[in-house]
DNA sequence: TCAAAAGTGTTATCCTTACACCCATGT
DNA sequence: ACATGGGTGTAAGGATAACACTTTTGA
C-alpha cells in the first residue's frame, strides 16, 4: 500500500458523494424530497460532491447543498450508511467534470421534516414514497402490488439449484406462505428484488437482463438515479425501527396536532394500520404527551383536542419510542 | 461547487481508512483485538487504507488486512459508521508517503469472533474492552470508577453558562442523582467526556487541555491511537442494542455451549448483571436453542447440559434477540 | 336525524418480575 | 458433609390485545 496524498497516477481518485432522504408526512401520507437531475434520467435524492478542503463535517455540507438545491432547511439529520460497492451503478459517475476512472462512495442521511411545505425549487419536489415501493403500504391489508412479485419471486427462485434458501428469503421478506410481515425489511425486500432482476435498476446496471412486463414493473416501484431507491430503502427500514424506541415522529408533526393525526403519521411512516384504543393507551402510559385544551375543528366530526410533544421530556429522562399495537383484519 | 475526479491542485485530497472492531468473549469477559502502531503511540484497532482501485467492497478490503495484520479471519461483519468531522484526530493521518493535507475519512466495522483464538501476530493482541472503558461494567453493582468521573463532570457542568443543560446530559448519560443506568449509551458516555476534556484523547487534540489526575486517568480509561476509541464506543453502543433485536451473541459462542456460559457471555457485552431464571425461561420462549442431551463436566459443580443454537430457524422465521431480565441488587 | 370522527370501559391473556428451593457433582 | 454451580415452581402485577359502545360536531 502506498496512499499519497494528491493524485496517484497508478490509483483511482475518491470521489464522497452525500445524499438525503428528507422525509415528511403530508395529508397521512410519507413522502420524500426528490429532485429532477439534467438528462433523461429518473429522478433521484437531493446529492452532493463533500468537499474534503471545504467542508468541515459531512452533516454541514450535507444542508448546504440540501437548502440549495431545494430551498429547504433540514432540521433532525442522522447518517444512515456508507454505499461503496463497486458494480452497482456508480452514484455520482461523472458529476461535474469527472474522469471516467473515479471511484464514488456514497453517504447516505436521513431527515425528518415537520410538514412537507414548499420547496420553492422548480426541480425539486415531495414525492410519496409508495411510489417507490407500492408494496409497502399495508394500512388497507395486503397490497395487491404482491401478487405478481409473489409469482415472479417464486418463478426466480425456482429456476436455481439453491431454490430451497432462496424461497427461504423471499418467504422471509415478503410474507409468503402466511409468514408474518416484517414492515421493517424494507432493505432486505428492495435487495431481493435487486438481485432477482424485479427492479428497473437491476437490468440498467446488468444490461443483459430484460425488461419487466408492465404489471411488474407498476408493482415494483418506479427506478431512481443511480443507487438513491437502495439509500431511500435504508431510510425506511431505518425510520421504521427508531420509531419504535426514540420518540421520533414527533420531528414529523407541528407543534400542536390531534391524537389521530399522529396515529396516521405512524401508520404512514409504518405501513400498518393501528388499533386506535390501544394507540392511545401507550401514548398515555408513556407520558410524552399533554393536552392543550384548545380543540381542531376541521376534522369532519367530532372536533379533536390538540396535543403537544412534551420535548422537555428528552433531557430529563431516557425515553422510548411508540409501540405499534397492530389492528389486524 | 467544482468536482473533479483526479487531482485538483486546489482541493484537498480523500483517503479512506477502515477500522475493524472485532469482539470476542474470553473467560467471561468482552474481549477486543488491538494492534500496536510503530511508534510510541497508544495501541489501536486494525485499520487500513481502502483502495479504491484495487477493492471491490469495503468489507473485502477490511477482511483482508485484518487477516493480513493479526492472522486471524473475520466472521459475523457489519458496518458502524463514517466519521468524516475535521478537527478529530484524523485517523491514518499521514500514513504512507503522506502529504500534510489530505483529508481522512475514516468507516468503521465491528466484526463477532466465537472465540478469541491467538491471532499468531506479535503486535496484536486482545484486550478486555473495561481497559478502554472502565466504567461500564456494571456486573457487580456500580463501578468504583464512576466516583471521580462523576466529581469530574459536576465541576465541568457548573463552570458553565449552560450547567442546566451540560448537567442534564451527565445525569442522563452517567446515572447520576437516580437516574436510571442505560447500557447502550456507551458512545454518548465517551462523547461527553472528551467534550469535558476528561478523555486522554481531548488533551492529545486541543494542547490546550491539561492533563488528567492519575485516579480521573484511572477511571475514564486508556486512549487508544486517533479516534479509534470513538470507534470502540461506537461499536459497543451498537452491538449493546442489537443482541437485545437479533440472535447476534451466538456468533460469540462455540457450537456448544452451557447456558451459564451463554448468560455470562450476554452480561459481558451488556455489561449488567442478569436473573437467572428468568433469562432461562426468556430462552425458553423464544426457541432459540436446544439441549444437546451431552453434558459439562468441568463447571465446578453439578454438570451442566450443553445446548446449540438452532441457527436453521434464521431461514425459516423471523427471530428476535434476547430480553435482558436485570438482576437488581 | 344521520354520518363522521372523537373518545372511553372492560376483560382475558400473556409476559415479566420476583420470590426460594431442590439437584448433581467434586473435594 | 458441604461447597459449588446447575436447574426448577409458582404467584403477583403489569402490559397487550381484543371485544364494542358513547359523545360531539356538521350537514
Amino acid at each position: 500500500m502506498s496512499p499519497s496524498s494528491d493524485s496517484t497516477p497508478d490509483s483511482t481518485a475518491v470521489v464522497i458523494g452525500l445524499s438525503a432522504v428528507v422525509v415528511a408526512v403530508q395529508d397521512g401520507e410519507a413522502v420524500v424530497l426528490t429532485v429532477r437531475p439534467p438528462d433523461a434520467e429518473p429522478e433521484g435524492l437531493p446529492f452532493g460532491p463533500f468537499d474534503p478542503g471545504g467542508h468541515r463535517t459531512f452533516e454541514l455540507a450535507l444542508r448546504a447543498f440540501v437548502t440549495e438545491q431545494t430551498r429547504f432547511s433540514l432540521g433532525y439529520v442522522e447518517q444512515l450508511y456508507t454505499f461503496g460497492d463497486k458494480g452497482r451503478d456508480a452514484p455520482l459517475a461523472d458529476m461535474g467534470a469527472g474522469a471516467p476512472s473515479s471511484r464514488v462512495i456514497s453517504v447516505g442521511y436521513l431527515a425528518l421534516a415537520p410538514a412537507a411545505v414548499d420547496t420553492h425549487a422548480p426541480d425539486s419536489q415531495w414525492r410519496p414514497w409508495s411510489r417507490f415501493f407500492p408494496y409497502e403500504d399495508w394500512r388497507d391489508g395486503r397490497p395487491a402490488a404482491l401478487d405478481p412479485i409473489e409469482r415472479a419471486l417464486r418463478r426466480w427462485a425456482n429456476q436455481a439449484a439453491d431454490a430451497p434458501r432462496r424461497l427461504a428469503r423471499a418467504r422471509l421478506a415478503f410474507a409468503l406462505d402466511g409468514a408474518p410481515w416484517n414492515e421493517e425489511r424494507v432493505l432486505e425486500r428492495y435487495e431481493l428484488l435487486y438481485e432477482a432482476g424485479l427492479a428497473p435498476e437491476a437490468a440498467r446496471d446488468r444490461p443483459d437482463t430484460a425488461a419487466l412486463p408492465p404489471e411488474l414493473a407498476a408493482a415494483v416501484g418506479e427506478a431512481m438515479f443511480s443507487d438513491h431507491r437502495r439509500i431511500l430503502a435504508t431510510a425506511v427500514s431505518r425510520l421504521r425501527g427508531k420509531i419504535k424506541y426514540r420518540p421520533v415522529v414527533f420531528e414529523l408533526m407541528p407543534e400542536a396536532f390531534t391524537l389521530s393525526a399522529l396515529q396516521r403519521a405512524v401508520e404512514a411512516i409504518a405501513g400498518v394500520p393501528l388499533h386506535k384504543q390501544n394507540f392511545r393507551r401507550a401514548l398515555e402510559r408513556a407520558e410524552l404527551v399533554e393536552g392543550l385544551g384548545r380543540m381542531d375543528a376541521d376534522t369532519g366530526g367530532r372536533p379533536a383536542e390538540l396535543f403537544r410533544f412534551k420535548k422537555e421530556l428528552l433531557s430529563a429522562r431516557p425515553v422510548s419510542g411508540l409501540s405499534l399495537p397492530l389492528l389486524r383484519d
